[in-house]
DNA sequence: CACGTCACCTGCGTGC
DNA sequence: TGCACGCAGGTGACGT
């Protein structure tokens, strides 16, 4: 499901409250419940459920698509993967326990009876708890929307592939947050094909590149991300995709049907006229 | 190194 | 109605 903005919703909502309407910023927990062992990435099972009780939330941050909650001791670190998500639940004052929802694997439980539970439905999704986050997200690329993120960086990056432009933008060691949703679209609004060699492209190209991707991911961080089929809750980016799922739909800039692919074993959505290959 | 293929999973929409 | 099939926001392990 996720990809940068719709985990930046996530992150936000539990720092601030929102969503859910509860943080978990400053809450301690007392024990975690695994439903689903495979959930736990790292360490081992045992360990994991040892090293949560007492622990802080000091705060949660986001690196590429992974959510961090950064305990007193250690980091939480979350990845939904496809359809994976967090949900906050308070106490119902009722002093029995919170019933638990359909395809929730993994669920933390604080003092004062608030959860957090991680729901997800295919099972893709992992959960680490490590004492440097380093050692789970050190290999990914940069962070488009960090200021230090340059065009001029995009530019040299792009050069030193060999690699068409889709699956290069989807490679997370290569840039870190980018989907199938706003790889599509930033490469639409770029006006790139996506199998474009990376290397072909000249700096004005390149430039144009690194502003429709910072673009697109804040326009779906302004909108709470997408919510496709019956997975993510809240966002509203999907009724402002331009070529995401708009296969046959008339282009908005120039009226061509929508046209898709298959690259990589990715379903790609592109305008043939606003975004030729040549 | 770049690329293709499969594996991991469940649920939903479509069409017969 | 039932059922097979294709499709889905992601990544990691393989083999070539």
């Amino acid at each position: 499901m996720p990809e940068l903005p719709e985990v930046e919703t996530i992150v936000r909502a539990l720092s601030r409250g929102g969503r859910d309407g509860l943080p978990v910023v400053g809450q301690t927990l007392t024990g975690v419940r695994v439903l689903w062992p495979r959930s736990i990435a790292s360490p081992s099972l045992g360990e994991f459920m040892e090293r949560i009780p007492g622990q802080k939330v000091k705060d949660v941050t986001r690196r590429g698509k992974f959510i961090c909650l950064n305990l007193s001791s250690d980091a939480l670190l979350v990845h939904l993967r496809m359809s994976g998500d967090l949900r906050v639940e308070a106490p119902d004052g009722s002093g029995q326990p919170l019933p638990l929802k359909p395809h929730d694997r993994v669920v933390f439980e604080f003092e004062g009876g608030q959860r957090l539970a991680f729901n997800d439905a295919r099972k893709f999704g992992r959960i680490w708890l490590a004492q440097d986050p380093q050692t789970v997200t050190g290999s990914l690329g940069p962070e488009p929307l960090d200021p230090a993120f340059a065009w001029e960086d995009l530019y040299r990056r792009l050069h030193a592939s060999g690699r068409q432009l889709k699956p290069l933008l989807l490679d997370q060691t290569f840039l870190a947050g980018l989907g199938n949703i706003y790889t599509d679209e930033a490469l639409f609004a770029a006006g790139l094909h996506p199998s474009l060699a990376a290397k072909a492209l000249s700096e004005e190209q390149a430039e144009r590149l690194w502003t429709a991707i910072r673009a697109v991911l804040q326009e779906g961080i302004l909108r709470n991300g997408a919510s496709i089929d019956w997975v993510y809750r809240g966002g509203n980016f999907q009724n402002h995709f331009r070529v995401y799922r708009r296969t046959g739909l008339p282009c908005a800039v120039c009226g061509t049907p929508i046209q898709r692919m298959e690259i990589g074993q990715r379903s790609t959505h592109y305008c043939p006229v606003c975004q030729p290959k040549g």
